[in-house]
DNA sequence: GTAGGGTTAG
């Protein structure tokens, strides 16, 4: 006989010893008194309840409730306990045994339960080789896992759709596509049930090509699955993760049956891809059809959908809505909250939020970091950041990008030095391209160009175009022309249909007095038949979301707004105020460039923002791409004139102006 | 009589 798994014969372990190592026994110090003291509870009364302990039926029973009551230690020990006192498991004991193993990630103790199972000759049993699938992928050795799948001689639908999830989770969806048609191939489609379609569906999600969701699609349409709610929930997220969102929805519209998952996806879809009007007309949609209650996971999507429009408003009233279902102490749930109001600009209130919070996880703590980061207010972001070394979960890369990006925002150019090398050095974490971009940023804005130049070409990861974006926009920053030109260059063929790299090196250029080369680079963008993204700026006001595009006269009351703005202009002449045409691509004449500033979309919404809000209200705008410059001294005299805070959300971070000056300190 | 596989979230 040969074992399976070549791990397996390393192991030397009496059967009846602890499947964990003895310290691992006490209770992980994250779990609190009271599930302590329930665990504890529930095993003592279960040996308690088991009248005869050397029956396995009864200790199976035991540690099955355990499991399922997601106390995997305690499961595991009553395993232990069974085994001391010689009671023989059998094939009802492993799987929920193994099911702990996995949920804990517990390698060890898995591979001591398949050694056990191996010698009792169970191993081939379809429930045994279907945990011990599942075991070996969640602890991420997704090579035992197939290991114990081919040594499964006669499989059944749980065990191929094991084997199909194992390389899901291990990401290798395109492995598991192929067992999934290996599994059709060998099986017939008879076989495939509607798991089996949702998990190798997960895997189309995973893979993120039309093709591909689309060819498996009209597969389930012949399996007569495609009608299942669960099929349907998974196709839309596959739909999605393609970028198709309209069959998306068609898929959802064309649902019969929709669960509370249904909803949640196709909120969940609008809000991820920034179409949170759809998000959040859902939502109401779905409270009025009345079939399907809202949860956690619904606040948190459309929280995610409020965060992204700016809309504050509504993000107050789906957080009351939180406190009045009791789900303000869902982690999920608070985490979202707290980076709504980031989002809405109103960071003081996501401290109140974020300190409110009894349960904590990383990404809540990062959302707080990032949160302060993006208003520009690193010391508050580094000083969150202290409190979570000390008394919070172990910070991991996603921290370390708000920390960093907290810094550059801020200019703390020691501090992020010092961080990027703690990082890497203390706690082990190497740099991913997030944490370059940070760097490049915060190395650029500070004008060491050449530095950050260095770093690029140091990079153990391919540099992305967020890098090389902020290596050009530093370029613009600090006029270096050579480095412009190379990052240029690198950011045409990484993104080739983002016009903005064109017109940024083209301001470089117009800065250095190159007006040929500016011409050269209109004609190339002509050549490419670039198209510019539409800027467009937001603003909410009532709950509802009002959108202005450069120049719009859509607006109800745009006659209104143009008048205000025309007003607004003669002031701010008067307070010396002379357009900065230099973000205008150079190919119209002065005036018409001056025509164009004055219609930007941001100046359109600050002038709606400011005539429909009671004076002294805080005016609030979202721009989709980056403010420019003109509009950035624009505002800034506005703001002063009017004697309003203004906050601008754009592509990049928050600028805050009051006064006549603003929060971020760097703008050219 | 009992045990095993899936979809939504920050």
């Amino acid at each position: 006989m040969k074992l399976s798994c070549s791990k397996l014969t390393t192991i030397i372990t009496p059967l009846f010893h602890p499947l964990l190592p003895a310290k691992s026994f006490s209770f992980s110090s994250s779990s609190s008194s009271v599930s302590r003291a329930n665990s504890k509870t529930l095993l003592l009364a279960h040996f308690n309840r088991i009248v005869d302990k050397n029956s396995v039926s009864s200790w199976n029973s035991a540690i099955a409730d355990l499991a399922r009551a997601g106390d995997s230690r305690e499961a595991l020990h009553a395993f232990s306990s069974m085994r001391k006192l010689y009671v023989k498991p059998d094939r009802s004991s492993f799987p929920c045994a193994l099911k702990s193993s996995a949920a804990l990630g517990s390698l060890c103790s898995g591979q001591q339960l398949h050694l056990q199972a191996f010698l009792l000759g169970l191993h081939p049993d379809l429930f045994v080789a279907s945990a011990l699938i599942d075991m070996y992928s969640k602890c991420h050795v997704v090579d035992d896992a197939r290991k114990a799948f081919d040594d499964t001689p006669v499989k059944n639908v749980v065990v191929w759709t094991s084997m199909i999830v194992g390389y899901v989770w291990n990401e290798a969806a395109r492995e598991a596509l192929h067992t999934f048609k290996c599994f059709f191939a060998e099986e017939g489609g008879s076989e495939v049930d509607y798991v089996a379609a949702v998990s190798a569906l997960s895997a189309c999600a995973r893979i993120a090509e039309r093709k591909v969701t689309k060819g498996f699609h009209g597969a389930l349409v012949k399996l007569g699955l495609e009608m299942e709610t669960g099929v349907g929930n998974t196709l839309m997220d596959a739909y999605a993760k393609c970028g198709v969102l309209d069959i998306a929805r068609k898929v959802f519209d064309e649902m019969s049956q929709r669960d509370n998952v249904s909803w949640n996806t196709v909120i969940a879809v609008y809000a991820q891809n920034g179409l949170s009007t759809e998000a959040l007309e859902l939502y109401t949609l779905m409270l009025r059809s009345g079939g399907a209650r809202y949860n956690a996971v619904t606040l948190s999507a459309v929280l995610l959908g409020c965060a992204h429009a700016g809309a504050l408003q509504m993000g107050k009233c789906i957080h009351n809505q939180a406190i009045r279902m009791c789900l303000e102490e869902d982690v999920y749930v608070g985490t979202s909250i707290v980076d709504m109001y980031c989002k809405c600009g109103r960071v003081e209130m996501a401290r109140k939020a974020f300190n409110r919070m009894k349960d904590k996880n990383i990404k809540s703590w990062s959302a707080m970091v990032a949160g302060y980061g993006m208003h520009g207010r690193g010391k508050e972001a580094l000083e969150v950041f202290d409190e979570m070394r000390k008394s919070g979960p172990k910070p991991n890369h996603i921290t370390f990008v708000s920390v960093l990006a907290a810094c550059s925002h801020a200019g703390l150019l020691g501090k992020g030095r010092h961080w990027f090398t703690a990082m890497q050095e203390e706690y082990g974490i190497k740099p991913e391209v997030e944490h370059y971009g940070c760097m490049v940023d915060l190395l650029g804005r500070a004008g060491c160009i050449e530095e950050a130049y260095d770093l690029i070409k140091a990079m153990r990861v391919k540099p992305d175009f967020m890098v090389w974006g902020a290596l050009l926009s530093a370029c613009r920053v600090h006029k270096n022309v050579k480095l412009a030109e190379i990052s240029a260059k690198k950011l045409f063929e990484l993104d080739p249909k983002n016009c903005g790299y064109y017109v940024l090196l083209s301001n470089v250029y117009a800065d250095a007095g190159r007006w040929r080369d500016v011409e050269k680079m209109r004609v190339l963008m002509k050549q490419r038949k670039m198209i510019k993204t539409p800027g467009y700026s937001s603003v909410e006001l009532k709950g509802r979301i009002h959108v202005f595009l450069i120049g719009d006269r859509r607006h109800l009351k745009h006659e209104e707004i143009y008048d205000y703005l025309d007003k607004l202009t003669v002031r701010m002449q008067e307070a010396g105020y002379v357009p900065d045409t230099r973000s205008v691509l150079h190919d119209v004449d002065e005036e018409e460039k001056e025509t164009a500033l004055r219609v930007h979309s941001e100046k359109l919404a600050v002038a709606f923002a400011i005539l429909s809000t009671a004076p002294g209200t805080t005016v609030q705008i979202i721009k989709n791409l980056r403010v420019c410059s003109d509009c950035h001294s624009a505002i800034k005299l506005i703001a002063k004139l009017v004697d309003r805070e203004i906050v601008v959300r754009d592509s990049h971070r928050f600028h805050h102006f009051r006064n006549g000056s603003c929060s971020c300190n760097d703008y050219w």
